[in-house]
RNA sequence: GGCGCUAUCGUCUAGGGGUCAGGACGGAUGGUUCUCAGCCAUCAGACCGGGGUUCGAAUCCCCGUAGCGCUACCA
């Protein structure tokens, strides 16, 4: 067994981290992670009209927040032309490649075989009659990208390929490049790629692509790279809910599936349900409070402590942070969402109004303002008019939080304050 | 069109000649509760089709079919 393992992440930074990217990202990471090798990024943008600094500076900041980190610093092909032209010309010298105008041509021999075998796929061999002579330098000067990759990736002592099925036709011109040279060979590995839910290509139309979108959303890293690597790598055991250190430890190519698999929306967001139980009460609300900011609320309307406990209220009943503003908005405005539906049910009625406001008047009187002395005044109060609490519970459900749904409503009432509650309670009553 | 990859519940998958084909997400039903979520208890749900090989095929082989990818002086 080989022992040194360098792998790369080479990201385009014409737009953001796609998801299958930084799933791609995320393999390349454990194969080095697992085998104490390195992980090291090159940059690709030898499209200089398309490659922004912005894009780069976001896919940096994503790989970062999932939990990637790299060896040593990215080096760009922008900078490296000199390069690649300097090894064309010396295939041009061997005779191993042609000028073409101001471009110069990789020359395929028909005839042959060119097989490789694959880490994931098994032996994959292809015909050179198909591939036709290659592009190495455009027109314009610029390396095209089989060719430069092939440079950078022999200069960087690359060991091991991972990308995405995409590019197992590439691999074979590049296999011809490598044999011009002279140069070894590394092991190639194809992974398929993440589909949307409906088999076709994942994109825009199904909903979020981009690693940002899912940070903007809520999810948190880790559940986010761990539900990616899930997608064509089962852990043996089964287990499902490991992080990344974790899944270093065991992870082996050999092991990752040849199927494209469909990205499941659902099941990652029952994954990062499964974290946010997992975090800590301090961090959990920090993190609730900072979403809350990205959302448009002020935290502060609830004190540090009452904060932390809202968030504690909710934990089990949110998938993502950006859920919690949904539900309970009410703590941080008093214009908040309210289900018309239930509302006209629990408070479109006179009874419903009069059980609120009588319960209001009650409440009105009670000096120990805590969840379960609530609670028992509003027991106390359903038996004495002979009503169910729930007839009392449900309109001052509604008129405190515009919801149907949500935490206790004792817990509510004592987290949200004795002035707020009567305050609404009052006015949804008239 | 040519070349290539793939094919187990709706989804992610385990299994790899003889299994009740296992698990997870989602779904359904019942219970608990002020609602929701959760929790507890159940349930439904799959080996793409056709030929071989074999005593026996989800598993091995071939052919179909379907999906996806590539077929650029994009990356």
């Amino acid at each position: 067994m080989d022992d040194k393992v360098i792998v790369r992440f080479a990201p385009s930074p014409t737009g953001f981290l796609h998801l299958g990217s930084a799933r791609t990202a995320l393999f390349n990471w454990l194969a080095a992670r697992s085998r104490g090798g390195r992980f090291l990024l090159r940059i690709e943008d030898t499209d200089k009209v398309r490659s922004e600094q912005r894009f780069l500076d976001e896919i940096l900041e994503d790989l970062r927040w999932l939990g990637l980190d790299w060896d040593g610093d990215p080096i760009h092909q922008s900078a490296r032309f000199d390069l690649y032209r300097a090894k064309a010309e010396e295939l041009v010298a061997l005779g191993a490649a042609y000028r073409e105008g101001e471009a110069i041509l990789f020359r395929v021999a028909p005839g042959r075989t060119v097989a490789f075998d694959d880490l994931i796929h098994g032996r994959i061999a292809v015909e050179t009659e198909t591939i036709k002579d290659q592009v190495l330098i455009k027109s314009d000067g610029s390396p095209a990208y089989n060719f430069c990759c092939v440079i950078d990736d022999a200069a960087q002592g690359i060991t091991h390929i991972l990308r995405g099925d995409d590019h197992i036709s590439n691999t074979p011109k590049q296999i011809l490049f490598y044999e011009a040279f002279g140069w070894n060979l590394p092991r190639f590995g194809h992974m398929p790629l993440i589909l949307g839910p409906d088999g076709s290509k994942l994109s825009k139309r199904h909903g979020g692509v981009s690693v940002t979108e899912y940070k903007a959303e809520g999810f948190l890293p880790a559940a986010l790279s761990n539900y990616l690597v899930l997608l064509g790598w089962t852990p043996p055991g089964g287990r499902e809910i490991l992080g990344l250190r974790e899944a270093a430890e065991i992870f082996r190519i050999e092991d990752m599936s040849g199927v494209q698999a469909k990205f499941d929306a659902q099941k990652l967001k029952w994954m990062n349900g499964e974290y946010v139980l997992k975090l800590p009460a301090g961090e959990f609300a920090d993190l609730i409070a900072a979403q809350l900011r990205a959302d448009g609320l002020d935290p502060n309307r609830l004190p540090p402590d009452r904060m932390v406990q809202a968030a504690e209220q909710y934990r089990i009943r949110i998938k993502t942070l950006r859920e919690f503003g949904q539900m309970a908005d009410f703590f941080f405005k008093d214009d908040f969402a309210r289900e018309a539906e239930g509302w006209a049910k629990h408070l479109g009625t006179p009874e419903g109004r009069s059980a609120l406001s009588l319960f209001a008047d009650r409440l009105a009187g009670l000096d120990d303002w805590r969840h379960d002395a609530i609670e028992a005044l509003c027991r106390d109060l359903a038996q004495e008019k002979g009503m169910k609490p729930a007839a009392l519970i449900h309109p001052a459900r509604l008129a405190v939080s515009g919801k149907t749904r949500g935490a206790g409503l004792f817990e509510i009432m004592e987290l949200l304050g004795r002035e707020a509650v009567l305050r609404r309670m009052k006015e949804a009553a008239q």
